[in-house]
DNA sequence: GCAACTCATCAAATTATGTTGATCTAAACA
DNA sequence: TGTTTAGATCAACATAATTTGATGAGTTGC
């Protein structure tokens, strides 16, 4: 069984895919593992703002770190992704059992 | 094919499954369409603040309204939300490339 | 016509989020 | 030890989202 989600945590995990700056993110660590000075280069945004960005994603579980010497390397956790999918999936199921319109 | 969303169309939608009162309106809305001032009722929440979030729903394409005589009536759209599931899918497998960690 | 009803919209107030620049901790290295 | 670098955090500010209460437009029935 996949993780199953609580609303909660899947209003965070939506809210935090709604902002452009941290999609920015994400797509930037498609590429692969990251440091935090090297992200703030490759998205040319301050260091405190995507600091602020990186700890959002980690907190929803949609990023992990790793600390090695003075570098923080983050890295994405496509799980959490999946289990966002698995959410929606039973929504739209609770959604589509398609009760009759409203008869006028 | 199903519908692909732009980035743009699928934060809109992120952002607007991200609100409590908003999830609480498609709830009430899979038991089947419904007129305002019945959700008015069902939520117990002001007609203008339940307005608002209808047509926030309404303009990322989660519901759809219907009008008879003085009433409007609502229903969910559930393909909306196959849409961003799709979407969702795209992102995690753009994701999973699993690129190498950062040898250090 | 007029009064009651449904719903959308607007401006003002409130609250939540994001940004900036400064400061702080820890690690590395001379 | 003193200095530099990486990164987190904080307070102040800026911006965006939500809520409230009022008003307006269309519909119905008297």
């Amino acid at each position: 069984m996949q993780n199953t989600l609580t609303t909660e945590q899947s209003r965070q995990t939506l809210k935090a895919l709604a902002d452009p700056t941290r999609l920015d993110v994400i797509h930037a660590l498609a590429e692969g593992e990251r440091c935090v000075c090297d992200l703030t280069a490759d998205l040319g945004i301050t260091q405190s703002r995507l600091s602020f960005h990186l700890r959002v994603l980690r907190d929803c579980g949609l990023l992990a770190d790793r600390h090695s010497g003075r570098w923080t390397y983050y890295r994405l956790q496509p799980d959490a992704l999946s289990a966002l999918e698995h959410w929606l999936a039973a929504l739209r199921q609770h959604c589509s059992r398609s009760a009759p319109l409203c008869s006028d």
